[in-house]
DNA sequence: CCTTTTATAGTCATCGAGACTATAAAAGGG
DNA sequence: CCCTTTTATAGTCTCGATGACTATAAAAGG
């Protein structure tokens, strides 16, 4: 906030929310698109989002637009967060937006009305399509990093399953965010020996996937963050 | 980037940024900040800060202001990391401003000259003072956070010493933002086990306080990520 | 010379985690 | 019904990281 307020002359600028809706499906992370019917950018894949509304915060403008976007009926429950803010001047060929980009982790989706004036909604898989509009290549790689640091320190990786998960599904979100695959068995002991990650659902089973053994069902457990961390594999330089 | 851009009306918005610039005196966490002249929040302190220009990215802005207010030459150089945006309606009570908040983390700072229509500026113990103007305690808190966090993952410890520094100068750094005692030997062991964290600086030394040994001075390393990180101990719940 | 202060070297035990093996419980095919 | 396949779960072994702690070195000050 500026103290030399008055005295300062300022430019309007207009403000907008960029979403990237995160999930993950049959073990690969997919990201909610919309296809721009206009231009700039006509044809091109492009992240769902809007202008803020006068008297609306950014973080009650994101809750709006995923409502629209999705079809969900419960926004409320689900995993939104801010990521990073864009601003640099040349970003929007029409006019000067700042853009404040938000980060929603959904389960298992239903598939995207083409709200409103949305020409075209899709679960894409990451990294499958070209280049999106505008920077939005950017604010989604800048947004999967966020999440896969996630991961590591929180149970962010809960709010990509169903309310009851077994382990194998939350090992596959994991896999799915990171890119590399992880020890079943060591998973389990890490996860289970961290107190407050999960909670086991007594006497509850699930077949996987119609073959092999049925496997115990957990909830997110209370903790939000995870002492000590679930660090992935040596993602760079030596593995010391 | 709304797709039906077109079709909607949008409110023009005012963006700022504010700044939490930290620093490590004499091992106690420092911030600077700026005595407000008029209303609302007259005589309150307050985070720098200031306008976007016309054709300017926040984070040219959050640099300008940085330069404007520290009196810092070199602001180049400097560690800027943007934190978040805040944007809630009524945190301005003249019109609506969205801010885009930024944390630097600079070495032992000058005397911040009172520049341009500052009223006051002045370095002041993290905590030490009531309540700030707007919603500058959250700013300030978020930021905090985010610091902590960084100097787990990152060498951002390095960016509140001189070029060339002690283990224990980097250590006070540690214990001033972290707000806990480490062990000397065991903090000496970690950094130097950590690959890229820190180089020696061949056959220098420097008298830390005039007492003691003089210690062996290190510049920073080339790496911008630990690993494995540095945690801090035991921050909640168990320490497992 | 002795005390104080700070830096640096090392020791020991414990815990976490990677790699791996073994067993249990389901489905499917003969 | 037996046998193979598939997945979940239990357990073992080893190594490395780290917390707690002790010991030595090199300076200043009395």
């Amino acid at each position: 906030m500026p103290h030399g307020y008055d005295k300062h002359a300022y430019e309007p600028f207009a403000v907008t929310v960029d979403l990237a809706v995160l999930t993950v499906r049959q073990g690969v992370l997919h990201v909610l698109l919309v296809e721009r019917g206009q231009e700039p950018y006509a044809g091109r894949w492009a992240l769902p989002g809007g202008f803020l509304l006068p008297d609306e915060s950014a973080e009650t403008a994101a809750r709006r637009e995923l409502a629209e976007e999705t079809g969900l009926d419960d926004v409320c429950g689900l995993d939104l967060e801010q990521s990073r803010t864009y601003s640099e001047p040349g970003r929007d060929p029409r006019m000067r937006v700042v853009s404040v980009a938000f980060t929603a982790l959904v389960p298992d989706p239903p598939e995207p009305r083409g709200g409103g004036d949305a020409a075209r909604a899709r679960w894409l898989p990451y990294g499958s399509v070209g280049p999106l509009a505008f920077d939005h290549d950017r604010i989604l790689a800048d947004a999967h990093d966020r999440v896969g640091a996630r991961l590591e320190n929180t149970h962010a990786a809960t709010a990509f399953c169903p309310p009851e998960f077994t382990l194998g599904e939350l090992q596959q979100v994991y896999e799915a965010v990171w890119g590399t695959a992880l020890d079943r068995p060591n998973f389990r002991r890490k996860v289970l020996a961290t107190p407050g990650f999960v909670e086991p659902v007594p006497g509850a089973a699930r077949l996987t996937a119609g073959r092999g053994k049925p496997a115990a069902l957990y909830r997110a457990g209370p903790a939000a963050a995870l002492h000590p961390p679930l660090l992935r594999p040596s993602r760079e330089g030596s593995p010391a």
